[in-house]
DNA sequence: CCAAAATGGAACACTTCTGCCCCAAAAAAT
DNA sequence: ATTTTTTGGGGCAGAAGTGTTCCATTTTGG
């Protein structure tokens, strides 16, 4: 008796989570396309009626922020997943970058909305940001990146090659191709200067 | 007498011509800021009341349409200003970077407000992309780019590299030490792989 | 100085989005 | 089978932005 009480309320239910995720990538596809959709696009985009987007989310900001939670989530885990202390440091940003590759979308929005990474959660160095200055450092101490290259630079054009690359791939090319092209990219730009 | 007449409306007058400008700039910088700005903003920013920015653009989408076409004039202007024919080809992409990097407001908002670069005259190649493809050409018979890397994506990595060097001085880094991190970035990627 | 050009301010109707409410129907859990 | 959970649809009031008009005022140019 107690546990059935206990547990009723302790997660969301299956149906209740999927629905809620359903919404935050409708959104993040949705946004990505057009910053400026209503919310009744979003509901469409995920198969749901505007009530229930309300129901999940009172306020478009509240929305937002659950986008914005979710993206940080997903780098996270994709920083984990590369399993960033295997191997030389070049390999390991090779293997973060193969999975950041897979959220292009979050990554799309993300750039092209930037009001959503102003939050407070966003000014402190997220996981991915984290993962990848300690690869650097990494890189830096086994001479396999270039000095020259300050870890927050190595970060910003991280996300930039990402982001060139999911862009290139809307433009036509394979996702296979563009990712290729970004981590020669990558390997040149890291790989110190020989003198 | 009708040369009076021809001539009276053939240009905008001075006074009409610098407030449009006004308007335009005050627009790509409010839109970088926050694409979804009210034209109350706009104006506000302008120091000009919204009546009159109706008066220069009927509608929200003719204000757009002329910051698009400004950004086009500036890029190819900067192309222009560029000399891309003298010199070496990594020195015209040198000096292409530096007069783009000058437009950092409009890179950032074309990147971040991509509904912007949808129009017709977008579609095509404009200046800047065919002198940076020129440029890239010019390099890969003289062999000082590398091959692997074809025109579109070195254009693609430049416009990265630009809004990453912008948006990082908006992170506290000086306009020069992001620029020479932006062109020290650009030399590694394009130099060909010794072998 | 005078006429024309340019601007500012206020009001207006119109549209869109939003947040909220209620109730009936469908789906899931027990 | 029935009770709970979840959803859909409709309506409604409020907010905000937009596009337009009119008139008074300022600025510009001759």
């Amino acid at each position: 008796m107690f546990r059935m009480v206990v547990e009723r309320r302790r997660l969301e239910s299956r149906v209740r989570s999927r629905t809620r995720q359903a919404i935050i990538r409708a959104a993040v596809e949705v946004l990505g396309v057009d910053s400026a959709a209503s919310l009744s696009d979003i509901a469409d985009a995920a198969g749901v009626s505007r009530t229930t987007v309300h129901r999940y989310f009172a306020e478009r900001a509240d929305l937002l922020e659950a986008i914005s939670q979710d993206a940080l989530e997903r780098f996270a885990l994709g920083a984990e997943r590369a399993d960033l202390d295997t191997g030389s440091a070049a390999e390991a940003l090779d293997r973060l970058c193969q999975e950041l590759f897979e959220l292009g979308d979050v990554v799309l929005l993300l750039f092209s909305e930037p009001q959503l990474i102003t939050g407070s959660e966003w000014e402190e160095e997220n996981d991915a940001d984290r993962a990848m200055r300690r690869v650097v450092e990494r890189g830096h101490r086994e001479g396999a990146i270039d000095q020259e290259l300050s870890p927050s630079w190595v970060a910003e054009i991280v996300w930039h090659l990402l982001y060139a690359a999911w862009r290139h791939t809307k433009d036509g090319a394979s996702k296979h191709e563009s990712l290729r092209l970004c981590l020669h990219s990558l390997h040149k730009l890291i790989t110190p200067a020989t003198r």
